[in-house]
DNA sequence: CTTTGGTAATAGTCTTACGCTATCGGCCAT
DNA sequence: ATGGCCGATAGCGTAAGACTATTACCAAAG
């Protein structure tokens, strides 16, 4: 007379299905790889934890009472969701939900053929991609609110795992009526003396432009802090000063025709490393690694970047 | 390591999504009711059974793996059907399917009414009205293809339990050019030497019938048994003989107007006894009792019906 | 009318599951 | 450095759940 009903177990009611379509308990116990006392005892207490009787066992056949046919429907139904929730144990690493975290300044230009590979690889992999300011986002991943993130790099935190996956060169945009408009490549000599333009300190781009300016003794003006890298584009374009692009941007953005020219720098050095980092506690290494592979693959087919890790 | 990966309890399901909710295991396991070890080694479990990581206890607070946030999420769905799999059975007595077996010299004519009103006063009831011959009636009831079922009295087997709803009369029925046509009511006198039609064997009225012809000196044309209560009237209006019909059936099809004409037994005594009958060992008598009440309310309402029991 | 073969229920025993308390080790903030 | 908070671990006791062997019951067969 326990008024508390607590839970059925699973293998209740996976005792009860089998009951249900054999109608004996002792073949049903037989399904279940049970004995047969086993499964009366564990029907019976299903039986009284529920406070119903759910089988007839009369003489003959057993046959399922009203209450127990619906029961028992039910059971199908639940036991049909614990074995997809075991299922999805089972998958391989690049599978489900995965939440990742990416800077505004590559989310655009870089994830549409990231998603797009992914999705002809790995078709059970269903990837939500949230941008967020790169000065969050290795907080928000410690946080949990992304499971990886693609990002600049070095990460700091000791309990982040990253590995590099390609350099991405800052090119230089000037106005295309603007004396180094006429070059292909510039050298940073050719900054001294420029304004240049940048995004918020909010973002990785605007400090290392800040290091550059104090080295080529050009000007970094403070009046202007573009919001993203269109705005910067249109304020170069209207003769405001110059700027850094990332060059995964400028493929995506600048086709070449407009009112600004961009300039490739003529040694290597000035770019931004991209790459890859969770949590080392995730115990994810293997997936991310997989993920990493795929964006990499998806670098090596556009225009400019380094895959020099 | 090992391979064969057993079924998650429901309970470690329910500790999944309180730590899913609270993301920390001391207030997991305090809304659980349990102590944290407790919670700390059911999770254990889980994640052992299942073969994969489900929360990532780093420093600070606890976050879901994806996995694990999948794996929570299905086993919302779960709890959720337990619960109500868990609330089937604490519902009143007529709730949920009732599968209800009848003779179909009745069923026609009698369930609209009693379906009617079973759905005002028990909304909760799916009543499944099936029609069998009254011979497999009682045999199907036994096998438990039916829950319970409304035939004729009596209902031999010890095995089934049975209570009387009703007394229904047998009504002579001649075409309208035949000289009885003139009476309201017949004496069984009435009957010698005429042909009575009636249904074939496997019907109780078969056999009611034969017995009324045999005491009364009336024939039973055997060459014509009709397969259902409307053929019957069919052929009587033919001319091919007279016949007995029940007076729901009555009721419900012969308006008065017509080819056939009806006549009240002068005397009580021919009638059939109608009464709902169900497996002792079903353990249902107050819900099948409840049910009879609302037949005899039904019947009550009806013309020509006795209610004595 | 008894016997036989099927059923499910019961008795007794053992292993495992699951709870508890007490304690340990790591991390952050004071 | 050092409390304070977290989860993991250790050790232990109870109860759940399996087994075998047996009993009780019913139906059909001798």
């Amino acid at each position: 007379m326990n008024g508390m009903p607590s839970d059925p177990t699973i293998r209740q009611l996976r005792y009860l299905t089998a009951l249900a379509s054999c109608l004996s308990f002792r073949k049903a116990a037989e399904r279940c790889g049970i004995s047969q006392p086993s499964l009366s005892a564990q029907l019976k207490a299903l039986e009284t934890s529920l406070g119903v009787r759910l089988a007839e066992r009369g003489s003959g056949s057993v046959v399922l009472t009203p209450v127990g046919r619906e029961v028992a429907a039910t059971a199908i139904d639940v036991l049909d969701r614990v074995d997809a929730l075991v299922g999805l144990a089972s998958r391989g690493p690049l599978t489900g939900v995965l939440r990742l975290g990416v800077k505004p300044t590559l989310g655009p230009y870089l994830m549409p053929h990231v998603v797009r590979r992914l999705h002809a690889t790995h078709p059970d992999l269903r990837l939500f991609v949230r941008e967020a300011p790169p000065i969050d986002l290795e907080r928000e991943l410690i946080e949990g609110v992304h499971d990886v993130v693609l990002a600049q790099l070095p990460l700091a935190s000791a309990e982040v795992e990253s590995v590099r996956l390609f350099r991405e060169p800052l090119l230089l945009a000037v106005a295309s009526d603007h004396p180094l408009a006429r070059q292909e490549r510039f050298d940073p000599g050719d900054l001294k003396g420029l304004d240049v333009l940048t995004l918020s300190p909010r973002y990785h781009l605007h400090e290392q432009v800040l290091r550059l300016c104090e080295e080529n003794e050009a000007t970094l003006r403070r009046d202007y802090e573009g919001t993203s890298l269109d705005a910067l584009r249109q304020m170069v374009g209207m003769g405001l000063g110059v700027t850094f692009l990332p060059a995964l941007y400028v493929a995506s953005e600048v086709r070449g025709e407009g009112d600004v020219a961009v300039l490739k720098p003529a040694r290597a050095g000035l770019h931004r490393s991209i790459g890859l980092g969770w949590r080392r506690a995730s115990g994810n290494h293997e997936a991310y690694e997989a993920l990493g592979d795929a964006v990499t693959a998806v670098a090596a087919e556009l225009p400019h970047l380094s895959l020099e890790r």
